[in-house]
DNA sequence: ATGGCTGCAAATAGTTTGCAATGAG
DNA sequence: CTCATTGCAAACTATTTGCAGCCAT
């Protein structure tokens, strides 16, 4: 556990500013969720976080999980997915991308944007704007 | 609840023909969920279908309801959607198609397939291949 | 100090399952 | 007749909420 990368170093340090700018209050548990989120781009549930923080010793009980997870999402720190009927997705990253959803294991990989062009797109109603365009790629084993 | 249009009357006709080339046996309860689902494309979840055949006098329990949707979407006759963390919604247009997700309402709408091309895609990872690709459209009032 | 967090347990919402009674072939 | 299907209630899973005590500011 004590092996750190400059990278995630200066990640993880940047954390609590990031909070602040987001009129977050830093507290020791909001700070593990945060670094075990926001240190790279991945996406996790929330019972994923409540196990890996537990396991690593720390004290943190499932309604603080989802209580973080919805403050953060509200703030725009990370984006829930939709992606599955049972369990919902927490992303932490908040740049527009799309997904590839392995249906066999369930795993969810990012799609960068330049990856995906439209060449054509829907009229949009009367009023209305594109608030996102969620696209999943979702994959099985080749026949 | 007699007026029936020639189309509807012919697809109404065609359900139990649906239902048993599927090898599902025909049901009082079953030919009422279908008759609600499949008589035109629409999306419905299993509490308004619920209420709908509760509410025109059919007896039916929320357990059967489920078992007979995820019968008939096992067997390909409908398509379970996951566009929101709370519910399943199911659609009874199979045909590749994407959708538009009003996210003040929660309304969605079908696109059909033409309207949307793809100029690019990602390469897909070895050994797999597209089983679906599910793009939604999320709307907001235009500000 | 004080109001925002936290943990716990209980409440909810959506969905599934066990089992005895019923009904389709 | 016989086994699939149904309804009910209870079980389950994911998530939210109420409340007393704790902690960041």
């Amino acid at each position: 556990m004590k092996a750190i990368s400059q990278e995630s170093a200066v990640t993880f340090g940047d954390i609590p500013a990031r909070l602040q700018a987001c009129g977050i209050r830093v507290t020791a548990q909001r700070m593990q969720i945060a670094e075990l989120l926001l240190g790279a781009p991945q996406h996790l549930s929330a019972e994923q976080i409540t196990e890996a923080l537990q396991g690593r010793g720390v004290e943190v009980s499932k309604a603080t999980v989802y209580n973080t997870l919805n403050l953060f999402a509200a703030r725009g720190l990370i984006r829930q997915l939709a992606v599955d009927d049972t369990r919902s997705w927490f992303d932490s990253n908040v740049q527009p991308h799309y997904h590839f959803h392995d249906e066999a294991t369930g795993a969810l990989t990012d799609v960068a944007l330049p990856e995906v062009e439209f060449s054509r797109l829907p009229r949009i109603p009367e009023g209305m704007e594109v608030a996102s365009l969620d696209l999943v790629i979702r994959l099985r084993p080749k026949s």
